[in-house]
DNA sequence: AACTTTCTGATTTACGTACATCAAAAAATC
DNA sequence: GATTTTTTGATGTACGTAAATCAGAAAGTT
């Protein structure tokens, strides 16, 4: 059986009230007594039991994930995890509330964040952030404020903040290149990049890697100036309808944004041009159940929702952070190993593989 | 505040006790009451505190986990997660043991199995299975004494285990076969297979699954016979070396079994043949770096782990497992998206990323 | 009506930890 | 040596649930 603080007490010869202290380490303790308990932990391997623990303490981290509204896919299934999570977050004595603003709308993101800050009862904050110098000032006040901020997916660096959750997204436009440029192999043509909106870090990020791996390939290939569809679909079609038109030797696009559904649209089932995209939603994954999509790159919304939470909670108590192990991966996806789609139980979103 | 149990009471208008009663199934419940109670937990919405129940049930989970000895750095990679889990697993009340037996020997694993299940305090036995009708026995006979078995990695269905926690194979190798086909693309020039074994199911699965992707390329590509090297860095190295020698057109070579290390000394540096591995380890991760190897198909050792652990414990309470979110993903890393080598922290494993 | 059977209530103990209080002992200061 | 300060012990309550006991009420059976 795992040892307990009773055993502890009986071990060091002292008694529980002293154990406690050395524990959580409150004053009234003699160094020579200090070392005794701890020599005693140590040699019995004792371990807190959190759960126990918690239950003592009774205490509840009611944590605040704020989100663009609107219709991207990744930011509805990032909303779905969050609010799963939230359902099963008891165990952890965690409670995860979601809050929508208006999306690359810094002023309402940074009254959200001012207002979860003000809340009596906010244990910590984590934010898909804009790069804007009033968010960042909010994000500061909150933190000065003493409640942790975590950004998510987007960064923030210049805020301060305590941590960002996402991927290494000049990583992620590394790998795009690198796999474009192996699947066009010796193909001639050039090849486009569908954005967002350069006004937005990851964009920008995505860019640079998949520019640099493009450059690095044996073979020199154009890459035609970048088309900012906004993230939204209409425009996006739009966008690559023209392209089509205008470019007939095209050999590849890599959407490094949202609006996917205005990509495949304008497509209409060609599969000649290889395509890498972000993020698997219901669109790019029947995209690439079709052929039209060739693979996709992917953070996992529930890898970011769990570790955000983690790291929250851990700063909330004054913890550290286990960088290594809040890293999040990017996956690639192609046809041969997509996961089944979820069977849509309890979550809205894109039907990604939930790990633990 | 969550509803506690003494809620329910109030609003249902019925002692503790009888609270108690409906939550654990117990008997002596009136139907009507039973549904007063059902309702009053419906109406507030109460979800157990699991934390509190463990801890006031006091049960505890020993699981065993078998896995073959020997060099294997994906096995040690197991193990060493086995070994993680099991000193974080306080909190699952859940106590983790390794045993290991050597590679290959069914003998040797069905004894293990038995000795598993005659120990009286063994709540659950997950093992690497030996595709043998003894094991599929030793593994019959535990479920018959009532001790849930799940198959960790490598499968025998015709056990009757409870579950198979591992990748789908027959996907692996069609992602495998989908990738080295749009690797190559026109290059010309025949493709090797380099197993372990043809008697184990999983290395027989990748194949089945390699070959109907290739066939299925648009370019026709022959395939030569499958090379055998038992898993053995020594042996791979010569069956390589004479291929190379014998086959100067070569093109890809999939590697579908262990043994990695051999085959990279054996290329030596060579960057010009396409190659696809199996496991995120310490010899094909630097290859993945020094461009030897192209692509890894990976299985995440801690998920299979923490699914054997979490699927163990749901059969021992008699729980339903949710499948779907107990599927292991096929992951595929090529240079650019290697996470960064851990730190070495405390496990010995080949640095892969642990998520949560 | 007397009886058995089945249900329900009230109460208690336990799980392992946190935290508070008060008294007692030990050490340090004057 | 008397006094203050610091350190330690003893004890109790709490967290939310599980599980057991025993008494009492309700229902069903003769």
């Amino acid at each position: 059986m795992r040892p307990t603080v009773h055993d502890i007490a009986e071990r060091a010869g002292v008694s529980l009230a002293t154990v406690d202290r050395v524990l959580n380490d409150r004053p009234g303790v003699r160094a020579v007594t200090r070392a005794k308990v701890e020599a005693a932990i140590a040699a019995l391997g004792y371990v807190r039991d959190v759960a126990a623990a918690n239950l003592a303490k009774g205490r509840v981290y009611p944590l605040v994930f704020i989100v663009p509204a609107g219709e991207n896919p990744f930011m509805r299934g990032l909303e779905a995890e969050i609010r799963h999570a939230g359902r099963h977050s008891a165990a952890e004595r965690t409670r995860l509330s979601v809050v929508t603003v208006p999306a690359f709308d810094a002023a309402a993101l940074a009254a959200a964040i001012d207002a979860a800050a003000a809340s009596d009862d906010t244990a910590g904050i984590a934010a898909v952030a804009v790069d804007a110098p009033e968010v960042a000032a909010a994000i500061a006040r909150a933190r000065e404020a003493g409640i942790p901020v975590v950004t998510l997916v987007s960064d923030l660096a210049a805020s301060g903040r305590d941590h960002f959750v996402g991927v290494d997204n000049v990583a992620a436009g590394r790998t795009a290149g690198s796999l474009m440029g192996r699947f066009l192999g010796g193909r001639p043509g050039p090849v486009a990049v569908l954005a967002g909106s350069m006004r937005v870090r990851d964009h920008r990020d995505r860019l640079e890697g998949f520019l640099a791996a493009m450059a690095a390939m044996p073979v020199a290939r154009q890459v035609l100036p970048v088309l900012e569809g906004q993230d939204d679909p209409a425009v996006s079609r739009r966008l690559i309808a023209g392209l089509l038109a205008a470019t007939p030797d095209l050999a590849g696009i890599y959407s490094l944004g949202a609006g996917n559904g205005g990509l495949v649209a304008a497509l209409s089932g060609r599969s000649d041009i290889c395509v890498i995209a972000h993020e698997l939603t219901a669109d790019t994954r029947a995209a690439l159940e079709t052929g039209v999509i060739d693979a996709v790159l992917n953070q996992d919304a529930g890898h970011e929702v769990r570790s955000a939470a983690r790291v929250l909670r851990a700063k909330a108590d004054g913890l550290p952070v286990v960088a290594a192990q809040e890293r999040i991966r990017i996956d690639i996806f192609i046809r041969e190993n997509l996961p089944p789609a979820a069977e849509e139980d309890e979550r809205s979103g894109a039907g990604l593989y939930q790990g633990d």
